[in-house]
DNA sequence: CGGGTTTGACCAGCGC
DNA sequence: GCGCTGGTCAAACCCG
């Protein structure tokens, strides 16, 4: 399967590589992190909850998160995709004035997150990434799919 | 009442 | 070694 594209195959729908000639940047990350479903009780607040993983794992393989960033052009930040999400945060960049929003699939087993940027050099510029892969189908129609790209307009340079 | 959103605080990694 | 940034979670609040 392809895990590059999640927009690959939604709900029956097959979208191309591009997304309709959307730049679809591909992102790895340097430092390699294994977050996930990884034991990461220092990441949080590990001082009142007390991990039940206490064996460190040695051999961690190192899996690397997809993360695909989509530039579009969209005024409000919120574009819903079909799936459900739930702001977990809410950091500012230093190169923007504007503040990146976190969002997290409610999914079980689900572990998708998506962060939105907006461009402080263009607010009508919205940068979404996603990272990792949904493994569950849409909860919403299909009909709304194509809305949203109907809704979004692709920043492509002519 | 439930789900979702908000803000603040905390931690780890990296740079200098 | 210290400081900074980015990233995440927790509790509280709000809305439907």
């Amino acid at each position: 399967m392809e895990s590059s594209n999640v927009f690959g195959n939604v709900h029956g729908h097959s979208i191309p590589n591009g997304f309709l000639g959307l730049k679809s940047t591909e992102i790895h990350v340097p430092t390699g992190q294994e977050v996930e479903n990884s034991s990461r009780s220092s990441g949080g607040f590990g001082r009142s909850e007390n991990e039940e993983k206490s064996c460190k794992k040695k051999y961690e393989k190192k899996i690397r998160k997809p993360r695909y960033a989509f530039q579009t052009r969209s005024q409000v930040d919120i574009l819903d995709d079909g799936y459900r999400w739930r702001k977990y945060g809410q950091k500012a960049v230093k190169n923007n004035k504007f503040p990146r929003s976190y969002y997290r699939c409610t999914h079980q087993g689900c572990n998708v997150k998506k962060q939105v940027q907006r461009l402080s050099k263009d607010e009508s510029i919205v940068v979404t990434t996603y990272e990792g892969v949904h493994t569950h189908p849409i909860e919403k129609p299909t009909d709304n799919f194509e809305h949203i790209l109907n809704q979004m307009q692709i920043y492509a340079p002519l």
